[in-house]
DNA sequence: CGGGATCCAGTAGGATACTG
DNA sequence: CAGTATCCTACTGGATCCCG
């Protein structure tokens, strides 16, 4: 192993960063944040993640399932019926993330500002 | 023109999705942990977060410099040495990820457990 | 030492059409 | 309604060579 990084960091950063890239996808938080307050079905999820296709959400919602994240019921209704919902791990994920959200939110037109100036100065 | 700026977003978190996806960048927050302690020069970075080529070290310091989270000191000398160090803004979102961080090492077992039950179940 | 310039592969993201 | 199936584009990540 390597006893040379002469820094104390959080151990294991390669396993952690592994989240923070299913994290930072384009639409998995968003998707997340649409189920914080109750299941919901698939079209009233990509009703309130505007701009999202079916098939991204598709893809989005099966990672979620996943990594169990998000369950999913099926009812055997006609026309079927489908609830998505934050199973436990997937509600402490989102209150872990809304804090870094909160920065963020915080933090954003800083941010912009500071894209604007490097790319001018450039 | 400002056609960045997202005017309204009700419970919509576009802008903060941003940064999110700049997080979950491959090498930004192994980059950033490597500065928390103190500023480091290129090289020393390089060799902090291992496996990463000078290319991609390259492009995720110019991009964290860009939003004014690392700072670039560059020192005339022979050979050429150029500092690297986190700003305010990038020290406050350091501590910000930490928490998500430890999130992510908590669950990162279960996770992949679930992953693998999930893989095979198919 | 600290990069820039190229080129290249793999994957995330998206548009559209079709289906049980 | 809730998906699959295709096909396509753009961007991330990487290898290599070169340069002051």
């Amino acid at each position: 192993m390597d006893m040379t990084t002469p820094i104390d960091a959080p151990r294991n950063c390669s396993g952690v960063s592994e989240i923070f890239s299913q994290v930072g996808e384009k639409w998995t938080m968003q998707v997340v944040v649409a189920l914080r307050e109750r299941p919901r079905r698939f079209n009233d999820i990509k009703r309130i993640v505007s701009g999202i296709s079916q098939q991204m959400l598709t893809r989005t919602l099966r990672n979620l399932e996943r990594d169990g994240m998000v369950e999913r019921t099926v009812r055997a209704t006609a026309p079927p019926q489908v609830d998505y919902a934050l199973t436990e791990l997937g509600q402490s994920l989102a209150e872990s993330v809304r804090q870094l959200a909160e920065w963020a939110r915080v933090h954003r037109a800083v941010i912009h500002d500071n894209r604007s100036r490097y790319d001018e100065r450039r």
